[in-house]
DNA sequence: GCTAAAAGAATTGATATCAACATAATGGAG
DNA sequence: CTCCATTATGTTGATATCAATTCTTTTAGC
């Protein structure tokens, strides 16, 4: 076996052209570049967009349930919220009904810059989907959603 | 209009349903945990992974070749091989031809690396596409690829 | 009620990500 | 040959990500 033939048991250019765990990252890093700089008018990021977005209701969501609908570890939740809460968006607050949990909520400043943010969304994202008109963007977030 | 009109003016749930951007947010990080699983064994993570193969080449890629194939700003890149280079993975060299650039070389320890983790990846990823036989992988993979 | 297991969340340490800025080398205009 | 725009990369500071660990509170068994 030559040396070449020995590198070659690693299929590089398969792994490359298959893997979905690379496929997914590079597609998240083209995404949050482009929607970081749509949102950074208002001073947020694309990934605290979401987050807004997630505590957005009528009916506060604790740490453990905005973490899993945004299939993020709770440690990592807790560390995006200190920039979030440090601008006054957001307030945690104890569970009256389980002091363990957190409830959080947007304050009206949070409500406010998530209003303010959320037509750039609409634009920007219809922007994309024209850009992908010839992917099936339904089917593209079935199989994401599968993954996560 | 009253307060509760004024909140639903943001359409949370359709940005929340819709979004591309948070679910490829999403689908990363289900992957990026599950697939760091895997390669934890070996000492690497999955992006170290992906990084040790796109530099497993004949002929050395520069440091913004392997940027953007990976859909990674550059000093993100600078950033990820230090690591890599501290384990004795790789080594960067000045281009010769051209003394701004720099060739990035796996070294035997790292070849020996990646040869190692290789199987775990073949077998990780079978076993996610078989998870997935309700998706068009190939059909995801094209519209990721579209997106990066 | 007491005690142990379980659940929710915070902290720490390491890596990942990118914008803004800075540095060094190349190449072209004159 | 000189000057300057361009190219390739590095540095800094802020945020993002997760595993491992710790702390508090709740719940189940007894």
């Amino acid at each position: 076996m030559s040396k070449s033939e020995s590198s070659a048991a690693v299929p590089t250019r398969h792994i490359h052209d298959n893997c979905l765990c690379l496929h997914a990252q590079r597609a998240a890093r083209a995404l949050a570049r482009r929607f970081d700089e749509a949102f950074r008018p208002f001073g947020i990021t694309s990934g605290q967009f979401s987050l807004l977005n997630a505590m957005n209701r009528e009916e506060p969501r604790s740490m453990g349930e905005v973490a899993a609908i945004l299939a993020m570890d709770r440690t990592t939740l807790t560390a995006n919220l200190k920039p979030l809460e440090r601008q006054g968006l957001m307030k945690s607050a104890v569970d009256p009904n389980d002091r363990r949990s957190r409830k959080l909520v947007l304050t009206a400043a949070g409500k406010k810059r998530l209003r303010a943010a959320a037509p750039v969304w609409k634009r920007e994202h219809a922007a994309l989907e024209r850009e992908l008109a010839a992917i099936d963007a339904g089917a593209l977030r079935a199989g994401l959603r599968a993954i996560a």
